[in-house]
DNA sequence: GTCTATATAG
DNA sequence: CTATATAGAC
């Protein structure tokens, strides 16, 4: 068995004490982790290495975005896309090698939020995040082995993804042109949704809440902006997918939780 | 008895537990805080007056310099001095009202810095602080009621009351010209200085030690730059004196150390 | 080194 | 609201 997360930590350094909190509860074989917000050089390499991950994958950028992947199991880089052509750290692509995850693919991403405005000609990153999603269809087209994208998709596209389809049908990440360009993407490979293929739509699915509202809890408004897709050959040995909404709770938290899957290779 | 602590304590809000734990530690009448850094509007008035410290004059200004006088003895605001003539918030006086102070008046002063170097021409920060002095000294002329001045006077007169004389003749706050401009004010009231009528001279008496020196602890290169001096007939009353040093090793800790004096009044 | 303010991002 | 980077101050 292999058992994979995925979380935008928002800062990995500032959350290094919420990071070792779901390694210790979770003890999943690899993290998968985005907005790490800082260059390779003061990623907390050592720490991870004591906690048992000392397979470590790092794109960072100072400050903003940056990806990393780090594993119990041995990996080696594959790729590292920069879909936006503007050298942002968004995309990093690994290759499991032990003996439990065996040539798996694992492509970690952090697509563009896309700012406030949804219109490519009055906001130019909104164009850009559109752009993203094309040039990273066209790369899904030439996917050949098994695969598992998972990451900040910044895109919740299920009317159940959202504590309000009509409200947000406006609000970038849910507007109906941002859910066709991650249609186009999921056909280009025939993605698997692991998450609804576990937690089936139109059952309520949230990943993310603002930090800007207030009672979060309560008013509970919330988006599924993280995904994890598979490879059609490689869904059926998803067994469990698991959605850690506590995590959202804890000290100091990231307006992201963690996902995880298991899967029996 | 009337105990009277003074403290720099670079941004109130920041360390309120800092100040509470010395409230509820030293138990002072009176404490007497430069470098508030913030507004009135966010002084954490409601904190300090469940702590007993009700009565309080605050003089803050956004982000920079500061004073506030808070106290468990009812008092009023008698001056407010702006020595500098520059709007910076840097001096508040009070009469206390209370059967204990009954009358006695403290004023509370953040003389500036005055930059990196000790020469009028080449650093206009040094200007000011030598003018900001002059002020004083001609308001001290005038001072005709038993006056306790306390605050962080940024010059350190004595040479013990720094790690090195000889290595600090040349660095603000113990050059020969700004010694000589603290004597003339000395002298304009006859003043008398507690905390050297208590820990007399030649013996190390530091408050401040920078936040730069890595191992402040081993290498002690302290300063005194804060002081409560006293009107002459006031002083005969100081019956004891602190210095709070272990302050300084408090988690997150301001740079200066209160100092505390009590009174029989 | 440790603050504050500002700008930018999400 | 919560981050990061930067400049200025001390």
């Amino acid at each position: 068995m292999v058992t994979i997360a995925s979380w935008n930590i928002n800062s990995v350094r500032l959350r290094m004490p919420l990071v070792e909190r779901l390694l210790r509860e979770e003890a999943p074989d690899v993290l998968c982790l985005q907005e790490i917000k800082t260059v390779a050089e003061l990623f907390p390499a050592a720490e991870l290495a004591a906690l048992g991950y000392e397979h470590q994958v790092v794109h960072g950028q100072k400050g903003y975005h940056g990806v990393a992947t780090v594993s119990r199991i041995p990996l080696r880089e594959v790729s590292r896309h920069d879909w936006q052509d503007n050298g942002e750290a968004r995309h990093v692509g690994v290759e499991l090698l032990g003996p439990q995850g065996q040539g798996m693919v694992v492509e970690n991403v952090y697509v563009p939020a896309g700012g406030d405005i949804p219109d490519r000609t009055q906001n130019v990153k909104f164009g850009q995040k559109l752009d993203f999603l094309e040039r990273m269809t066209r790369w899904a087209d030439t996917v050949d082995r098994p695969t598992l994208i998972v990451g900040d998709f910044n895109i919740a596209p299920l009317e159940s993804d959202v504590w309000s389809h009509k409200q947000l049908l406006k609000v970038v990440s849910h507007t109906p042109v941002e859910v066709e360009a991650l249609a186009r993407f999921q056909d280009a490979h025939g993605w698997a949704d692991l998450g609804r293929q576990h937690i089936a739509a139109p059952q309520r699915y949230y990943s993310w809440w603002s930090y800007r509202s207030a009672n979060w809890q309560t008013n509970d408004r919330g988006r599924r902006l993280d995904h994890m897709w598979a490879s059609p050959e490689l869904a059926a040995q998803a067994t469990a997918h698991r959605v850690l909404e506590p995590a959202r709770a804890w000290d100091r938290p990231s307006d992201h939780v963690p996902l995880v899957t298991e899967f029996t290779l």
